[in-house]
RNA sequence: GCCUCUGUAGCUCAGUAGGUAGAGCAGGGGACUGAAAAUCCCCGUGUCGGUGGUUCGAUUCCGCCCGGAGGCA
């Protein structure tokens, strides 16, 4: 079994930092886990940490797309396939770092995403139906051809109801059956590190915080050039961060409203994100609010070491 | 100084032909298998500005007071 570290939590907990220093003490290297760091044009509203924040220690699946690309898990996944048993071969440690809870949870339990790609034409198809009809329509449609899945999804979960639909008329199987058959055996050893704050507001207070350093830092510029520059993939444009301020720019809007509600939409994320993980009873918790920089590093450091000295290889 | 409008959930505002009130957003919780920084679900008692009056009963009608916006002088 491949041990890999895998460093997990809600948007500006800080897992860039930590995750450069573990990969320093220990010799590894760094795989982002980061739907929106695989872009190459935009850094700055991505938190894509700097070569100086990387301290030498080199990055995988970062800014290895380009914007105009769309992109999704069982993409990200053969991706992060490579360049882990690149690592294998190379004796490195892998140091997983990221907030995408969807791309770390499937690479890691290796689940089987078969070879059954989008089909943007049959879900335009769906939503415009959805759109005469309704979402209950659509979502009837679904109970007939995979009941199973239907049950499992809320009427206006209109996405999932369409992919449903999507797969069964593109494959003639349910997505239910290839989700059952979907888990493999898992080639890797994790050691979860999660990080968080006991205080919810102080986390909140830092990704504020964060997206006004992002401003200062140029993030409107960078917005500005790619507007010009390029024709954003839909997955690129619904960056936050990105989203709101080209929204705000193409309707003449505030650009320091847009920027409040970056702050806002982060924050929701950040939720989310510790929703997803919150379930994953692997994880051993690092509370920043609870110890300093120091201490954080050397804790982690602690499990790490216990880690690696433990199990097979 | 006078006139008009206005004061309801953390914010923006509905509403009650008089029987103590409800949306969106925020916030909290949850879901998540090819869009995932996406998408979706659940959770709403608050001196209805204060005070007197009318009334069986007022947040709702009337008077006064206090706060806000605008207009006329």
């Amino acid at each position: 079994m491949q041990k890999v570290i895998a460093i997990v939590g809600p948007t500006a907990s800080g897992k860039t930092g930590l995750s450069v220093a573990i990969a320093k003490h220990f010799g590894g290297e760094v795989v982002s886990v980061d739907s929106m760091q695989i872009y190459r044009e935009m850094n700055i509203g991505t938190a894509k940490p700097s070569l100086a924040e990387r301290d030498g220690v080199p990055h995988h699946l970062m800014g290895h797309i380009s914007v105009e690309q769309t992109y999704n898990v069982a993409a990200y996944i053969q991706d992060a396939h490579h360049v882990l048993a690149d690592l294998r071969d190379r004796k490195c440690l892998p140091i997983l770092c990221g907030g995408t809870g969807l791309y770390m949870d499937h690479l890691l339990n290796e689940t089987d995403f078969f070879d059954i790609p989008q089909n943007d034409s049959v879900r335009k198809k769906y939503q415009i139906l959805a759109g005469q009809q309704g979402n209950d329509a659509l979502y009837r449609l679904l109970e007939e051809c995979d009941p199973v899945l239907a049950a499992k999804l809320h009427p206006n979960d209109s996405k999932r109801v369409i992919r449903g639909l999507e797969v069964f008329e593109v494959t003639g199987r349910r997505l239910s059956e290839f989700q059952k058959e979907s888990h493999r055996e898992s080639p890797f050893e994790v050691l979860w590190l999660g990080l968080n704050f006991r205080n919810r507001q102080a986390l909140y207070d830092r990704i504020n915080l964060r997206v006004d350093l992002m401003v200062e830092n140029g993030l409107l510029d960078e917005i500005r050039g790619l507007m010009r520059g390029y024709k954003l993939s839909s997955t690129a444009r619904a960056a936050i961060g990105y989203k709101e301020i080209i929204d705000a720019i193409e309707s003449n809007g505030s650009v320091d409203d847009a920027v409040e509600l970056v702050k806002q939409k982060s924050r929701n994320y950040a939720k989310r994100q510790l929703t997803w993980f919150g379930r994953n009873k692997n994880i051993q918790w690092l509370y920043r609010d609870e110890m300093s920089d120091e201490e954080l590093v050397e804790s982690a450091s602690a499990y790490v070491t216990d880690f690696l000295k433990g199990g097979n290889e």
